[in-house]
DNA sequence: ACATTCTACGAAAACGTTTTCGGTAATCGT
DNA sequence: ACGATTACCGAAAACGTTTTCGTAGAATGT
C-alpha cells in the first residue's frame, strides 16, 4: 500500500533538496540542526531505508557473497553454509545461495547469474560433473574479471584462490591409524570415486598408513562406490567377501549401511568389526551403534571461508594478490563403532 | 584484470552512442545489421553480460526472494530450500537465505536488511522466539510496503498472506490411528512446547484419535520437550514412568532418542513398544530399526511457495488480493519401528 | 566599508541500464 | 520536385543513492 518512501519523496515533502536530506540523514555538518531534526524525524516517521539496490549501484559493491554448493540437502554443506551466514553477518554481509545439484551446467549458469554484479565474491565446492570434466574456464573467467573466490572442501588447484580444505590425506591416515592402534590388521575402506577429492585423498591416508607400519596394501581393501544413492548392494557385497575386522567409511552413510550389512550379516560392533566414519553429523550421533567420526567441522571451515573472502574484498584491490590455502584441523570423535 | 565491460565502454570503443549499443544487443529494429553485427561481436568477445544490479534499479524488482529460517542445520528446512530454489530457477528467480538461529531479533534484523530493495518477496518460517512472543510487527510492515510473503511450517494467522503447511492435525491423527489400528492402546506423544504450532497441532490430532475410539485422555500421555538439545533425560524418564506399547513423536530426533532409551531398557521395537515420528529424513531411514514416519514433504512445500510467491509477484499489482492457504498432504512411510 | 570566512543549502554527476522522443538523412510516391 | 515516409541513430530521463562543487547570504576581521 503505502509505497517506499525515498530521499526524493522526503525532498519534495519537505521543500528541500535531494542532496540535503541525503546529507541530514548521515549527519553532515553542511545541515543546520533544524533541517536535520526535521528531516531525521520524518523520515523515522515513515521508516526510511536507504535503497539497498541504489547504494550497490553507486559503490560498486553489493555486501553480498555467493555460495554454490552441490547440495543442500547434505548435512556437511549444510553446516559450512550456517558458518559462513555467521560471519558474513558480523561483518554486514549477506549471502545468496544457488545449488549445482552436482551438474557442470547449473554451476556455470549459476555462476554466469551471479557474477553479473550481483554479488561482490564467491565461496563454492565444485560439483562432481566439474570434478570429473576439469572443466574451470568459468572459474577462471570470474577470477580475470576481479572478483575473488574461495574454494572448499572440492577445490581445483587450476585457479588462483584461497582455499578451505582439511588435509584429508592426514586425516584418512588419523582414521586408520586410530584402528591400527588398537589391534586391528584387516582393514577395509568404503570411498567414493576417484575423482572426488576427499574419497581419493583419504584412500591414500588409509594406504599410507597402513605401508607405514608394514602392512601390503591390496586392491580388494579399497571399494569406490559411484552411486551414493544405491550403495547397500555394492556395500554388502564388498563386507561379506571379505573379512575386515576394522572399516574405514569416507562418509557417515557408507559407515552407517555398512554398519547395517555387518549386524544383518551377525557380526557385533565393535568386537567383530570396528568402523570409523568421516563427516560428524546427525547420522554418526544417533545410528546404532553410534558411530567414531572424524569431524570435518562444516561450520568451521564456512566462517574461515567467509573471514577470507571478505577479507579479500576489503584488503584495497590487487594489493594483495597471494592466495592462502587454510587446512582445518579435524578430530575423531570416540563412540560405539570403536572398542 | 580486465575490467567489467559496460554498455558505455563498447559504445566508447565503436564510436555510437549508449543507446544504439543497448537496442542493438536486445535485436532492435532500429539498428541496422551492419552495426547490430558488430556491436554484438564485440560484445561477445568480451563477455558482456548487463549488470543486474543497474537492471534490478531500472526495473524495480530485483528477482530474487529473500527466506528467513531459524535453521539450514535442519533436514527439513534444508529440504524446503532445496524446492524453493529450484522452481525459483526455474522462473528466472535467486535465493537470498538468512537465518534466525530462533532468533526474534535476528529475524527482524534480517528482514529489515532484505526489505530495503534487495528482494521482491520473502519466504519463510518463523522463529521459536516470535512464535513465543506473538510479536509479528516486522512482518506487517513488510506486507504493508507492498511486499508479499509466503509462510510455511511455522506460521502466523495475524498476517495477510499466502501459507503452505501439512494439516498437522490431521497427520497426528493419522499417526495415531494408524498405532491404534495396529491394536497398540497404552500410547504417548513426545511433544515441543505449545507455543510451537506443529507440536501442539500434532498434539492435537493424537488426543482427538484416541477420544474417537473412546479412550481417555490423560495429561501423563503428554511429554513437552523445552529444549531439543538435551531431550535424552525428559524421554528416559518419560518411557521409564509409564508402560506405553507405542510412542508418537513430532520429530526424528524424539522418535530415535526414545527408541535408544527402550532399547536400553530392555523393550523391543516393535514388539514391545511401536513407533511413529514425523519428519521423514536421515535418521529415520538409518536409525536402527528404521523409523516408520509421517513425510513432511519439505521439498514439495518450498515448491509450492515458490510458485505462489512468484505468481504474486508477476500478477499485476495489487488485483490479486486474495490469500491462500495450501495444505500439503502427508504420507505415512513404514519401516521397522511399527509391526 | 570592504574583503574574507562561514554557514547552509542546491545542482549535477556518477553508477549501468532501458526506453521514449527527436532528429537527420535517404528513399519513396506522385 | 516536393511532401511524406522510412531507416537509422543519439540525447535524455528515469531508477535511488552519495558526493563534489558552487553559491547565496550572513558573520567576521581589520
Amino acid at each position: 500500500m503505502a509505497q517506499k518512501i525515498t530521499l526524493k519523496k522526503i525532498a519534495q515533502d519537505l521543500k528541500v533538496s535531494i542532496s540535503t536530506v541525503s546529507k541530514a540523514l548521515r549527519d553532515s555538518h553542511e545541515i543546520s540542526a533544524d533541517t536535520r531534526d526535521k528531516i531525521k524525524d520524518y523520515a523515522k516517521k515513515f521508516n526510511y531505508k536507504p535503497n539497498s539496490i541504489a547504494l550497490s549501484l553507486k559503490n560498486q559493491k553489493t555486501k553480498k557473497i555467493g555460495i554454490i554448493i552441490p547440495e543442500i540437502v547434505h548435512h556437511f554443506f549444510a553446516t559450512v553454509i550456517s558458518g559462513v551466514e555467521r560471519v558474513a553477518n558480523e561483518k554486514g554481509y549477506q549471502v545468496i545461495i544457488t545449488l549445482s545439484g552436482e551438474s557442470f551446467d547449473k554451476e556455470v549458469v549459476n555462476m554466469e547469474m551471479l557474477a553479473n554484479g550481483s554479488i561482490d565474491g564467491f565461496i563454492m565446492s565444485l560439483s562432481k560433473e566439474t570434478m570429473e570434466k576439469q572443466d574451470f574456464h568459468h572459474l577462471r573467467e570470474v577470477t580475470n574479471q576481479g572478483m575473488p573466490i574461495v574454494m572448499f572442501d572440492r577445490v581445483c588447484n587450476d585457479i588462483p584462490c584461497d582455499k578451505v580444505i582439511i588435509d584429508d590425506v592426514a586425516a584418512g591416515h588419523e582414521a586408520t591409524e586410530f584402528l591400527l592402534r588398537k589391534g586391528r590388521n584387516k582393514l577395509g575402506i568404503i570411498s567414493t570415486v576417484d575423482y572426488v577429492n576427499v574419497g581419493r585423498l583419504r584412500s591414500q591416508g588409509f594406504k599410507e598408513a597402513l605401508q607405514q607400519r608394514g602392512f601390503k596394501v591390496e586392491g580388494h581393501q579399497f571399494l569406490k562406490i559411484e552411486d551414493i544413492d544405491n550403495c547397500e548392494g555394492a556395500i554388502e557385497d564388498f563386507i561379506l567377501k571379505n573379512d575386515f575386522d576394522a572399516l574405514v567409511a569416507v562418509n557417515e552413510l557408507f559407515a552407517v549401511t555398512a554398519s547395517k550389512a555387518l549386524q544383518k550379516a551377525g557380526k557385533k560392533i565393535p568386537e567383530d568389526v570396528a568402523i570409523v566414519a568421516f563427516t560428524d553429523g546427525m547420522l554418526s550421533k544417533y545410528a546404532s551403534p553410534t558411530l567414531t567420526t572424524i569431524g570435518q567441522k562444516g561450520e568451521e571451515m564456512g566462517g574461515i571461508a567467509a573471514a577470507k573472502l571478505i577479507e579479500k574484498l576489503e584488503s584495497k584491490h590487487h594489493e594483495n594478490e597471494s592466495y592462502e590455502t587454510v587446512i582445518v584441523k579435524t578430530s575423531l570423535v570416540e563412540r560405539e563403532s570403536t572398542p
